[in-house]
Order: structure tokens, then C-alpha cells, then sequence
DNA sequence: AAACTATGACGTATGTTTACGACATACTTT
DNA sequence: AAAGTATGTCGTAAACATACGTCATAGTTT
């Protein structure tokens, strides 16, 4: 990270950013609601629900966990992937407080 | 766009991950913040109060505009920028029902 | 123990993002 | 008209993301 200038933001900016970046990829939302939609742990048979390999979804699940979203577990063969749902109320209370923020009536004729 | 999978996911999870991708930068996020904060439109005296150049300013208020997210009208010499409520409000409401889907107990030990 | 199965780690090719200097454009002022 | 000011565009280098095949690991089954 000695290029970008990411980390010179303040630290509410640099975290909505991170979180959003979680997001920023179609198959790491489908990840998502495909466990909500189990309601349960399961399996690396996620791979066969989407257009991707089982290596290229693994990687988007490390990145899911890592970013503190899901959480993993490993049970026996098999590794028990669900969602966190402490932090993933906190990224959405996070995001709630942004988009509060943001909206505003703009006064110019624009 | 060859050989990214992206577009071969439904088109809700493509919109929320096009929108989080808009947000998934620090300075961005401080953009938007900013233009909220000043409750108007402002020129490009952004770039002050931000660790970043002109240049890079103007390309990031750029992916925000195509984003749909600000308007941007040339004002005589200065452009004014102003956040799109409406589009913004249509970009908060996708990722409340997104939030929303995804909230749930998680019935296993993990 | 040997074969099998599920999964993560590694390597790597290609595409995308970020950042900025230099140049172009266009309006304003003198 | 010439100089000045505010912006966007272009080119480019470095960093990062995406995708997947192959290999390594670890538990299960026979």
C-alpha cells in the first residue's frame, strides 16, 4: 500500500469504503443471500449455485470472512460457512448512517 | 470485459454490487460527504480538502456522476455539483431491501 | 493403510482501479 | 486580444482484483 492514498481519509470514510468494497462484487452479494436464503451453514456446494469455480468462490468467501461478514467453521470434511450477524448489523447500521447523512434537499437549479 | 463473470449474475446483485463499487473508495465517500455538508453545489475547490490532486479529484467526481449519484452543470466558469437525491434515494432504498433480506438468526453453532 | 472427498493455498494470466503530470478547452478579466 | 483561471481529457505507471488450474492438506470411508 505504498502507492495508494486510501489510509490518508478519515477513519468513518475508510470503513464504509472497505465495507462497500466487500459489496462491489455481483458474486459475493449472491454468496450472501444464498446463505440468508439456507438459513443455515453449508458447504462449498455454493459453487455449483453460481457461474464460477469452486476455487474463484472460495476466494470470494475468504474475502467475506475476512472482512468479517461470515464466519466459518470447519465440521468434519465439510467447512459450515453462515452469515455473522452481529457485524453484519453493524455494517448495516454503519451504511444507514451514512446514507442519513447524506440525503438533503440541494437548494441550487441544478 | 471478456473475462469477468460479473455480468452473469441476476440483475439486482449486479446493481447493488455497481453501487457499492461507487462507494468502495475512501475519497468518494468523503465527496459525497462533503457536497452534503456544504448543502449546495461547489466547484472544484474539492480537491483542497482532500489529500488528493485535481486530476485524481475530477476522475473520482467523474464515476460518481456516471453513477448517477451527483449532477454536475457548467456555471460559467466553474462546475457546480450537487448530489442527485433522487438517485440517491433509490440507491439507499436498494441497499435497505438488501440489508433487510439478509437479516436472520442463524440456527446453527458457528 | 489406501483411495476418496472437500476444502484452502499457491501460482499466474489478464483486466481494472488509482494516481498524477501534462495538455486541451473554455470562459473571464484586463 | 492577451493573460489568467477553472475544468476536463489523455497517457501512463503502479497496485489491486478476478478467475481458474494445480497442488497440498485433512478428514472419511472401505
Amino acid at each position: 500500500m505504498t502507492f495508494t492514498k486510501a489510509t490518508e481519509f478519515d477513519a468513518t470514510q475508510q470503513e464504509i469504503a472497505r465495507l462497500a468494497k466487500v459489496l462491489s462484487h455481483p458474486a459475493r452479494v449472491a454468496i450472501l443471500q444464498h446463505l440468508a436464503k439456507t438459513q443455515s451453514c453449508i458447504s462449498g456446494d455454493i459453487a455449483q449455485e453460481l457461474p464460477l469455480s469452486r476455487t474463484t468462490v472460495s476466494q470470494h468467501l475468504q474475502e467475506l470472512k475476512a472482512a468479517g461478514l461470515i464466519k466459518g467453521e470447519i465440521d468434519g470434511l465439510t467447512v459450515c460457512y453462515c452469515i455473522d450477524t452481529e457485524q453484519f448489523g453493524k455494517a448495516k447500521a454503519l451504511l444507514e448512517t451514512f446514507f442519513s447523512g447524506i440525503s438533503f434537499a440541494c437548494n441550487c437549479d441544478c
